[in-house]
DNA sequence: CCCATTTTGTCAACCGGTTGCCAACCATTG
DNA sequence: CAATGGTTGGCAACCGGTTGACAAAATGGG
C-alpha cells in the first residue's frame, strides 16, 4: 500500500530511468520549441536586455507552455550562486528569534531569495560545522548571536558575505540593537521606584550581548548612584533562570535584570514557588519581549528589541554584499524600548 | 552609538574577490595527488568496495590533506540527490512545531542529512509554492499539518517522497498522534468534575487535525452522555483565541476544548480580562502542551502530543522512501496524553 | 606456464545550465 | 549603394562530479 515499486519487474532493467519517466524540461527543450539556440534561452532568462524583445517573448512563451523551471544545481555549478541565504540561530526554540527569522524571511522572499535556517544549539563547535556546511551552498550567511570566536567569524566571512546580529565583530558587518536606550529608561524607572541595589543575571559566557547588556546596566546604575552586581548562570533558558533563584535570594538586590525573558520567566516562577512576592519583594526585568512574556502573572516587564527589523536589515546587508553593491544600505537605528508590565514595582519598605 | 561598523574600512574594497583566490579542491586535484584517475576518486568517495582498499586509502589521505569537500551541486546535477530533506510547517512561531523540528533535525543529522525548514504562514497557496520550490532541491519532503488539498499533496508526492504529519492523506504516508487516548482521559475527567455541556473552539477549516479532534471529542462526549458543540474561529493563534471569547460566553458550556494551546491561552486571557474566573466559572483545555502553556495563571490543562517522536519518525520514513527500502520503518504508536494543570476544575454550583 | 575469470582502473559521455568570443545581421548615414 | 557601428544569436568550452563500457591487471585453476 505504501510501496509501489515492483522489485522483480522485468521493466526494471529497461526502464532504468533515474528520475521520473518524463524528466523536467530544459532550456534545450525551450530552444527547440522557440527555434533558437540554448544559449539564447539562457540569456533571455537571466540577462534582461541581452536579447531582443520579441525573441525574449517567444522564449518566455515556450517556457510557459513547457512549464519550465530552472535547475538550480545546473545554474549553481558554473556561477556558484544559489539564491539562498543562510541564517544560524543559537536556539530555534527561543522565541526571541521568531521575529528575527520572520524579518529575514520576508526580506528574502521579497527579493526572491530563499532562507535556509539552522540552529547551533548553543554550541560553538556545532555552530562552526553548521556554518561551514552552509557556506558551501548559500550566497551569504547571517549569524544571530553567534557563540564563535571573532577569528572564526572572520575566517568564515572571507569566503562569503557574512553579517552578524547582536554582536560586534571587527571587520564583519554587525547589526546591534541599541541596548542603551531601553536600559536607560529601565534604570531610571527602578531608581524612581526607590531601588538602590540592582543585580544582573548574566547569559552565556561567550555571549557578546550578555556582556554588553551588563556594561550598559552598570554604567547607568553608576550614573544614578545605584549599586550593581552580577549573578552567573548556566544556560539562557527557563531552566537556567530557575537555577539562579537561590543565588538571587542570597543577594541583597531588590531588582534584577535577566539576560533574556526566558531566564526572567524561569527565575520569577521559581521564586514565586518559594513564596517570594513579585514585584513587592523583588522586581524582575527581562530582555527581548518575547512571545509569552505577558502570559505570566504578573506579566513580565522587559526591554524590547526591534527583532524583526534586525532580521530584515541583516538580510538586506548580506544581499548588498552578495550583489557587490558599493552602497550598502544604511544601518538603521535600532533602539530598544522599555515595556513596563507587572513584574516591576516600588521597593518594599520592609 | 548604534553602529559600530567602519564604513570606509580599507579591507572592504581589497577583499572584494568574487570567490576566493584559490578555488575549492576538486576530485581532479585529489586524483593528481594520489596518482589515479578522477573517476576512481569519485568511486572511492561514493561507492564503497568498488576500489581496492589501498587505493581508497591513498585517495582518502589525499582528500584529507587537500581538505576536500564535495561540491554538492556537481554531485546533484547528474544524480538529483542532495542529502537534504524539506520540512514545511504552517507557522514557525507556533511553539507546537518546536519539537517536531527538533525531532526531525536530530534524526536528519544522525543520518548525515540536512533539514531545510520553511513555513507556509497558514496559507494554502504559499504552501504549494513553497513545496514546489523545495521539491526541486530536496530528496524528500515532510509536511506538518498541511493546508493543501489531498489532491495537491498527492501530486506533490508523485515527484519525490512525501510524508505528512498530523493528517491522513490517502496514498501518502501519514503520521498521526493518536488523539483518542488523551481526549478519552480528558472527557472522563470533565465528566467526573460534573460538566455536562462541553464546547470545542475549532481550528482552521482546512485543518484535518481540527476536524479529527472535534470528532473524537464528540464521540467521547456522546459516550458519557454530555452535550458537545462547536465554536468557529478565525485563526489558530492567541489572537484567534481571544476573538472567540464572546462566542464562548454566549454559549452555555462549562468546559471548553480549544484546537490548540495558543487559542486556549488567548481565550483564557480574554475571559479573565472580562472578569471570568478560570476554572471556577469555566474550564479550559488546550492541545499540544506547548512551551509557555504553564506560564499562565492558572497554568493550562492540555492534551500533549508526542511531537519530537512525530518529527523523528517522519524523517525516518522519508529517508526510507528516498533509499527505496522495501522495509519502511514501522509506524510507532504515538499516543497523546492528558496534562492536568490549573485551568480545569469542578463545575461551579451557581 | 598459460588461459579463464574476476577485480580494478580508465575513458568518455553525460547532467543542465553560463559565458567569452565571434559572425551575422540590422538600421543609419555619407 | 556601400561603409559604419551597434545588436543579436550561435558556437563551444567550461563548472565538478557520476557512471556505463571496456581494457588492463591480478588472481586462480588446470
Amino acid at each position: 500500500m505504501t510501496d509501489t515499486t515492483q522489485p522483480g519487474d522485468t521493466s526494471a532493467d529497461t526502464a532504468r530511468t533515474p528520475r521520473t519517466g518524463k524528466s523536467a524540461p530544459t532550456i534545450y527543450d525551450i530552444a527547440e520549441l522557440a527555434g533558437v539556440n540554448p544559449s539564447t534561452v539562457s540569456r533571455a532568462l537571466s540577462k534582461p536586455g541581452r536579447v531582443s524583445a520579441k525573441t525574449a517573448q517567444k522564449i518566455m512563451d515556450a517556457a510557459e507552455t513547457l512549464n519550465y523551471q530552472v535547475n538550480v544545481f545546473a545554474r549553481a555549478l558554473p556561477t556558484g550562486r544559489t539564491q539562498t541565504i543562510g541564517l544560524i540561530v543559537s536556539d530555534i526554540t527561543n522565541p526571541a528569534y521568531f521575529d528575527v527569522i520572520r524579518g529575514a524571511e520576508s526580506a528574502a522572499a521579497a527579493r526572491d531569495y530563499t532562507l535556509m535556517l539552522a540552529e547551533s544549539k548553543e554550541s560553538a563547535e556545532l555552530e562552526l560545522t553548521t556554518a561551514r556546511r552552509m557556506l558551501a551552498t548559500v550566497d551569504g550567511l547571517i549569524l544571530a548571536s553567534p557563540r564563535l570566536s571573532d577569528e572564526e567569524i572572520g575566517s568564515l566571512s572571507e569566503k562569503k558575505p557574512v553579517v552578524v546580529i547582536n554582536r560586534n565583530v571587527a571587520g564583519v558587518p554587525s547589526l546591534i540593537a541599541d541596548t542603551e536606550f531601553g536600559v536607560t529608561e529601565a534604570v531610571r524607572h527602578l531608581a524612581d521606584m526607590g531601588h538602590t541595589e540592582i543585580s544582573y543575571v548574566a547569559g552565556p559566557e561567550r555571549s557578546w550581548m550578555s556582556q554588553r547588556r551588563w556594561e550598559t546596566i552598570k554604567a547607568r546604575c553608576d550614573w544614578h548612584g545605584l549599586s550593581a552586581s552580577v549573578v552567573a548562570s548556566s544556560e539562557p533558558t527557563v531552566d537556567g533562570g530557575r537555577h539562579t533563584a537561590a543565588a538571587v535570594r542570597a543577594g541583597t538586590a531588590t531588582a534584577v535584570f535577566c539576560y533574556n525573558d526566558l531566564m526572567a520567566i524561569g527565575l520569577m516562577r521559581e521564586l514565586q514557588a518559594a513564596g517570594v512576592e513579585i514585584p513587592s519583594e523583588l522586581s524582575i526585568l527581562g530582555f527581548d519581549n518575547i512571545f509569552g512574556s505577558d502570559f505570566t502573572t504578573p506579566p513580565l516587564s522587559t526591554i524590547k528589541s526591534p527583532l524583526t527589523e534586525l532580521g530584515a536589515a541583516a538580510l538586506e546587508h548580506v544581499l548588498a554584499a552578495v550583489d557587490q553593491l558599493a552602497t550598502t544600505p544604511p544601518l538603521p537605528a535600532l533602539p530598544t524600548q522599555l515595556v513596563l508590565r507587572g513584574s516591576t514595582g516600588r521597593v518594599n519598605a520592609s
